[in-house]
DNA sequence: AGTCCATGGGAAATCGATTGCTCACACACA
DNA sequence: TGTGTGTGAGCAATCGATTTCCCATGGACT
């Protein structure tokens, strides 16, 4: 092949001819011993293409991205060489011609999140199936570093990014727009509303589930809840607060403790509330993680789920089903959100304009025995 | 900013005037109205630098990498210029001369499994510490995705590569070896041992959960093993067979049933176990969703854990210990995992050449109440 | 038959950085 | 004071693609 090429090199078509003496002389240098820091495997470029194909690189660019009509006979002797070469495109050159790339960011606070995993997959799926590829970036909630990886998007020309804010305001899109590159945000709300963003019905989802306590016949509801500074965490707080009024149940305080998403903080906002005088009776907890860590300090206790202490977690999880008592959850349709956000974010690839839409999504009560107090609940 | 960027041009320095103009025109079409695909804002050049700080690009650029010697007034000019202008450079075109970028691709078979995204928290760390960012690549055990994103990583210039291997055989790194680009393998082996690894004893995690099993009384030990085609699936399955040697015990092939890692196939080969005449009284499952799936299954019949039937699985998870009762564990230090190989892969990156390092990490048992029968175990 | 226009392909500029080569300048030494 | 040497900075080539501009060709029309 490589011979092939060569002979090629005297073909009436005149490329710069001092590089491609340069080119030759690279791959001895490859064929040889390796250089301290590696050739790349692109061993093809366009040039080779266009010489081989007796054309010039334009019209070889031409044939590969199809905008502009070219003779069929000349494009079929260009996909010949580019066969015959193995030819890829450099995705690097390529970018930084065009500014563009086939590349989206997608940037989650807790990778060890069930909901963040299965949301990626949902993306990832829709991505892949038109052609682009995801870089997971995972920001942890920790704003400079949120930061940071806005800045690498667009340092590195991602083609869109989908962003799961660590904070209404803290964050800052201005780059990107500078930039163009178009965002959809997702799972939590940021106060600029222009821009394209999928959520969940958190107060709704927040409401059913207190509802559900209380027909469940629990009066005492308390509450494991996220931070306010993030709208999940303040969505389904709101949404407790309504249940409860929906029925006059008390809306006492104390019955609230506040814990950050993660595990550890659940155990304590737990703890806090078992240790209440007058603790409650059942507790809606705001996100999985959380529910484990309350199970955990419920666990480290003598009472009994649901008789001693009813308990109803946001998120649902393939383990739900099998602890005992099973747990009742507020589910979302994670896969389905990362699935509308990529599309989303491909309808702006594509070309629609227009101001930040929104979608949202509804979660379902999965009710299983950790809520539901036989005894209670018989109406009779 | 930008006015006194013009300002500049008439620097003794001359640069391409033709180059500037153009510059300023993108400037102006930026300003007005945004044309159809967007402008990087990557705001100033290199040659913006160039000319406010009155030197060559070469010396800027000189400045920024350190490689050089560059006179102390200079550089200062520079760096000035360069806090002034806010000039980052550019990643694509710096990938392209250079060849090499500051991003590591990890390509793992599966975004879902726990074990997979807390290793990835492993990996992140230590990249993120050594200012490389992370591509994730969800491969789904598919040789051919695999084969996609292992072009991507070389056609992306991408660092390094973090590989768990769908196969054995049918991953080929040749085309990443003639790249220069360092990979890693993880968590499952290679039949090409010519190459960077991290393991975990795998065989000798499943003898400790049969030995385990057998301690506690049971002597009829099933195991829902992974597919065999992988090596953690093998090795785990000759760890089982190993331990039941060490036993004297009965290596019955139907007691063995095989499942592909995902939670189904653990319901399904767990149901076929219990659908045995002459049913296990215990199991070793392979990996911590087919453990899922086989708690699913046991739930669906009338059997307790461990009365009837004792479990162990491969893999600790955050809820183990929340299963009523909870499960007896053989789990992996999924973060040192992680964690190890990305400090392997930087060594290679900084430099260091030899042949293919192997590291084994121990997983370590976590005897809960799935498995520990009270009656059987008193030795009395 | 001559002119005009449409069309398609080639040459070269360009994206924004890095780097080999060259040259100027300064300093030291005879 | 003339020559040798070393150091640092600038010019320009280069990475590999895309795209603008221009020219040549061929067909249609007068």
């Amino acid at each position: 092949m490589g011979n092939r090429l060569l002979t090629h090199n005297h073909s009436f078509v005149s490329l710069s001819t001092q590089r491609s003496r340069r080119r030759r002389a690279d791959r001895g240098a490859l064929a040889s011993g390796r250089p301290a820091w590696g050739y790349s495997a692109c061993v093809a470029t366009i040039a080779d293409v266009a010489r081989l194909a007796q054309v010039s690189t334009a019209t070889v660019s031409r044939v590969i991205n199809g905008n502009t009509e070219v003779d069929p006979v000349l494009a079929d002797r260009v996909r010949v060489a580019i066969a015959e070469l193995n030819y890829r495109p450099s995705r690097v050159a390529r970018s930084l011609r065009t500014r563009r790339s086939s590349v989206l960011a997608v940037i989650i606070s807790d990778i060890r999140n069930p909901f963040f995993t299965d949301m990626v997959r949902g993306i990832e799926d829709v991505a892949y199936a038109h052609n682009y590829s995801l870089v997971l970036c995972n920001a942890e909630d920790d704003p400079a570093k949120e930061a940071d990886y806005l800045t690498l998007a667009v340092d590195e020309h991602m083609a869109g990014v989908v962003l799961a804010p660590a904070s209404p305001t803290g964050t800052d899109l201005k780059s990107l727009r500078a930039a163009g590159v178009p965002v959809v945000t997702v799972d939590r709300r940021l106060a600029d509303d222009d821009v394209d963003r999928v959520l969940i019905d958190n107060i709704g989802g927040a409401v059913t589930a207190v509802e559900h306590l209380w027909h469940s016949g629990f009066r005492r509801i308390g509450c494991v809840s996220g931070p306010v500074g993030v709208s999940t965490g303040a969505d389904r707080l709101a949404g407790y607060r309504q249940g409860l009024a929906a029925h006059q149940l008390p809306d006492d305080e104390q019955l609230v403790s506040f814990g950050d998403f993660h595990e550890e903080s659940g155990t304590r906002a737990m703890q806090e509330l078992l240790a209440l005088p007058d603790p409650p009776d059942a507790v809606f907890v705001a996100n999985n993680l959380m529910t484990l860590g309350a199970l955990d300090a419920i666990a480290a206790t003598s009472l009994r789920v649901p008789d001693d202490i009813g308990i109803v977690g946001f998120d649902d999880m393939a383990w739900a089903p099998l602890l005992r008592p099973p747990l009742t959850t507020v589910g979302q349709p994670t896969y389905d959100v990362g699935a509308e956000t990529a599309r989303m974010l491909l309808s702006r690839l594509t070309g629609y304009v227009g101001p930040g839409r929104e979608v949202v999504l509804s979660p379902q009560l999965f009710v299983r025995a950790s809520s539901t107090l036989s005894a209670r609940w018989s109406p009779a």
